[in-house]
DNA sequence: ATACATACC
DNA sequence: TACTGGTATGTAT
């Protein structure tokens, strides 16, 4: 229609130009900034996109404006009251009682970079890599250089710019140290990132007014040559101390706020006496992070989270604003206030709301009518509240996470070969993580992204919840190779890949996995009918389930602790995990070209020597192959006979499953061996083993992918970025928090060889569960009913979803599977191909498989 | 339940 | 040369 600046793309400005709205860029040349940002983007594949999604944003403009124009006054009139009901409802409950703060540490990347390079400290830097930006220090801000640029047109921006790559470590250590003060104000206090959190002093304040005067004395670390022990911050002695970083000598602090240690009035003070006031402590608390770290924070003071986000940005960097906890005070902040600002409003919504006129929260109030009308009840429930200054007044503990994923970008990846070998390697790494906090979820999410920026995501909802890298490849690959085949003959593009799971199943008791299921199976043992017969005999003999004794006789014989077997799920994942990992250490071994097999991370400790053993081989296979970008390939390979490099062995490689000695040094067929150890182990072997060309089907999955880095050549790029970003990652909080490292990467113990510990503590080793009972015979039928139904669900997924093509058309709306149901239907051939002639039945929005390809590759 | 968009750091 | 990664949530179907 008529949105002449638009349409002509300066509309994309909203989009693409710098914020100024964060602290530090006050007074920019903003056109020229901008003029160089659009002159660096201009044509690129990013900004097409960009330009594509703006428009988008456009349209959905237009429709609300169509909306408005339609809009009765009757339909006003009924608004009018129920905004006017839900106001005085609102201010009814308005509750100013609580004391919230916001601190960010400022700039934390790039200060902590300045703090322990002195030479940064005049320089214009920035934290991250030519192709993104973490963060950037005030100086660099200056040129407009922020965080989320790529570091090539901050370059542009700041041709003097430097840019340090990402320290995460670093960073999260120092976090550990500030949040150690932070819990001292407030142990419930929520972490939003590494630099950033939340803290209800309000008790703190009610405590504090009755202490001594000596709890409220704190010292300058840098300052205190004899009497240390006075102190009340421990200081760290190896810690440079004539840092004193004055990094913001502009600041615009207007607050009164503690100037830096280094400043004229302060020089020679040894200590700082605080008061009881919300201000005092909160500056009481700055000063300890500012001399415990060297590092500057900001805060914000005020009666809910919001407003106290708000209010934290005020007087950054190094400072901190308190918002009084008055009716007045609140509107009057508000007032003015624009809507940007407002944590949740971001650029979309900010540029809806000005489509209507509405640039502060004050607009924001007036049009509440309109906008109760044109958004969704939660859109505009939210804007009322904003509107009046209210927010959330008590910090909620963090709960659960509800999903967990990993992506990863690269250059160019088109060949399906390949993109399976790099699904399996995100599902590796996915379900690496997931066992850290023993998860268990029953969603997948494949997520693409093509060279073209667009985004695709297709997810698919199972019966069982998925753990292990099997299961959720097993999954993903069907995900993915729906999208492959739908694009036939054409090739996915892709620049992204990521795999999601969700949907967790509670588990009640993830930590003692891995000692308990031991301890299960040595208790259970006997047979899954005896009850609490011998609680700890020796592992001789165990028998299997029932359900999967008749899988592996073949194995059986070869090795006698092979009845352990019913090689726990976990067990199997391990053993694939070794796989991986011992791929993971031959291609790092030729990344560098020099550097040795144990060069393997540390981590690995226990299965480092494995690791180390199978490296080199596998290293010398890559390298064949590294040109062909193939998996290993199948065709014998000559192998020196290298002594010992199997796992401990010196003749063959011993089989992480059953711990056979595969005497061979090639390693596809050792490959091939764990594979069929790993499918016997949750498949009838006639399932699998069948035919030939069944098996060759299966290639793909059952084989060494090895996922080819030297192809990626971003790949070194993003691992930083995976680190540093991770970071940020809200979730950090109880991520990090957990232990669950202590107990499962040992996972040693998750071989039963190794492990004779007992365990009292019954818990299901296949759904986790803390079982609530001792009697070992209803424990048995649990884990039986359990299997069973894990079995059935694997043999299910054998069988309705071959490797090679099943085609469950997942994107199909409700009509087709996207989840298999528990019986088992004849081949999923038949309806492979049934669904895709189906979507001419679609309705409405043709958002079909067809449609959405056509889109995506047009 | 699935897909896509928006938002945050 | 080059535009992130992880999570949550809202909206639409």
């Amino acid at each position: 229609m008529d949105k002449d600046t638009d349409a002509k793309g300066e509309g994309i400005i909203s989009r693409m130009a710098l914020n100024d709205n964060k602290a530090g860029m006050e007074g920019l040349d903003r056109d020229k900034i901008n003029a160089i940002i659009m002159e660096a983007s201009k044509g690129s594949r990013f900004y097409e996109n960009e330009l594509k999604r703006d428009q988008q944003v456009n349209q959905r403009i237009e429709k609300m404006m169509r909306q408005k124009a339609s809009i009765t006054e009757e339909q006003l009139q009924k608004a009018q009251l129920k905004v006017e009901n839900m106001v005085t409802e609102l201010e009814k409950h308005r509750d100013l009682s609580r004391v919230i703060v916001h601190v960010d540490m400022d700039a934390f990347y790039a200060a902590v970079e300045m703090r322990d390079c002195p030479e940064l400290k005049d320089k214009p830097m920035a934290v991250g890599s030519m192709s993104m930006l973490s963060t950037s220090n005030y100086q660099a801000r200056k040129y407009g250089v922020r965080a989320a640029m790529p570091g090539f047109i901050a370059k542009k921006l700041c041709p003097n710019l430097v840019i340090v790559p990402t320290n995460f470590d670093k960073y999260r250590a120092v976090s550990k140290e500030v949040r150690a003060i932070f819990s001292e104000y407030d142990p419930n206090f929520q972490p939003v990132s590494l630099d950033e959190a939340y803290l209800d002093f309000t008790e703190h304040l009610e405590q504090r007014k009755s202490w001594p005067e000596s709890a409220c004395t704190h010292y300058y670390s840098n300052r205190t040559n004899n009497n240390g022990e006075a102190q009340m911050e421990p200081v760290d002695t190896t810690e440079v101390t004539d840092l004193s970083p004055v990094l913001f000598e502009d600041s615009p602090s207007s607050s009164p706020v503690l100037t830096s240690c280094g400043s004229e009035a302060n020089v020679g003070k040894m200590f700082e006496v605080f008061g009881t006031s919300a201000e005092e402590a909160v500056r009481e608390m700055r000063f300890r992070i500012e001399q415990k770290t060297k590092l500057t924070a900001s805060a914000g003071i005020a009666p809910n989270m919001m407003l106290a986000k708000v209010c934290s940005d005020k007087n950054k960097p190094n400072g901190q604003y308190r918002l009084p906890p008055t009716r007045d005070a609140v509107m009057d902040f508000i007032h003015n206030l624009p809507v940007r600002k407002v944590p949740g409003i971001g650029k979309v919504s900010e540029k809806m709301l000005k489509a209507l006129g509405i640039y502060n929260c004050f607009d924001l109030g007036q049009q509440m009518v309109l906008l109760s009308l044109l958004f969704s009840e939660t859109a505009w429930h939210h804007f009322i509240e904003l509107s009046l200054g209210l927010s959330s007044t008590f910090i909620p503990r963090n709960e659960e996470r509800k999903s967990m994923s990993t992506e990863r970008t690269f250059k160019e990846l088109s060949h399906p070969e390949e993109q399976f070998a790099l699904c399996r390697e995100l599902c590796e790494d996915l379900a690496e993580d997931m066992k850290k906090e023993g998860l268990k979820g029953k969603t997948v999410t494949v997520k693409l992204k093509n060279v073209n920026f667009e985004v695709k995501t297709r997810a698919m909802t199972v019966q069982c919840a998925v753990a292990t890298a099997q299961e959720i490849y097993a999954i993903a690959k069907d995900l993915l190779n729906t999208e492959i085949e739908n694009v036939a003959p054409h090739l996915l593009r892709l620049r992204l890949m990521g795999v999601r799971v969700s949907t967790f199943v509670s588990i009640e008791d993830k930590r003692p996995l891995q000692k308990s299921i031991v301890g299960f199976f040595h208790q259970g043992k006997k047979d899954y009918s005896a009850p609490g017969g011998s609680l700890q005999e020796p592992s001789q003999k165990l028998e299997k389930p029932n359900f999967l004794r008749q899988n592996k006789e073949d194995v059986q014989e070869e090795h006698k602790t092979s009845d352990k077997p019913k090689l726990s799920f976990f067990q199997m994942a391990q053993a694939k995990r070794l796989q991986v990992e011992a791929a993971k250490a031959a291609s790092q071994n030729i990344d560098t070209m020099e550097k040795p097999c144990t060069s393997v991370n540390n981590e690995q400790s226990n299965n480092e020597i494995l690791t180390e053993k199978l490296a080199p081989q596998n290293a010398s296979l890559l390298i064949k192959d590294q040109n062909k970008r193939q998996k290993v390939s199948p065709s014998p390979q000559p192998q020196p006979s290298t002594s010992g490099c199997g796992i401990p062995s010196s003749e063959g490689l011993t089989c992480p499953v059953c711990f056979c000695q595969v005497k061979t040094t090639n390693l596809n067929i050792f490959n091939n061996h764990i594979d069929l150890c790993l499918k016997g182990a949750t498949t009838r072997p006639d399932q699998n083993t069948d035919s030939e060309s069944d098996l060759s089907s299966q290639n793909t999955d059952t084989q060494f992918f090895i996922p080819d880095k030297h192809n990626l050549e971003e790949n070194k790029k993003t691992e930083v970025f995976k680190q540093d970003f991770s970071k940020i990652n809200p979730q950090e909080g109880y991520k990090n928090g957990n232990s669950a490292l202590d107990s499962h990467d040992d996972i040693g113990s998750e071989q039963p060889k190794s492990c004779d510990d007992k365990c009292s503590i019954l818990i299901c080793p296949v759904c986790h569960k803390t079982q609530d009972t001792n009697d070992l015979t209803a424990f048995n039928h649990h884990v039986d009913l359990c299997l069973n139904q894990e079995v059935l669900h694997k043999l299910e997924q054998q069988t309705i979803m071959p490797e090679k093509p099943v085609l469950v058309t997942v994107t199909n709306n409700k009509g087709t599977v996207s989840n298999p149901p528990m019986r088992k239907t004849t081949k999923g051939k038949t309806k492979r191909r049934d669904s895709p002639s189906s979507p001419p039945s679609k309705k409405a929005k043709g958002h079909g498989p067809r449609n959405t390809i056509d889109q995506f590759f047009r």
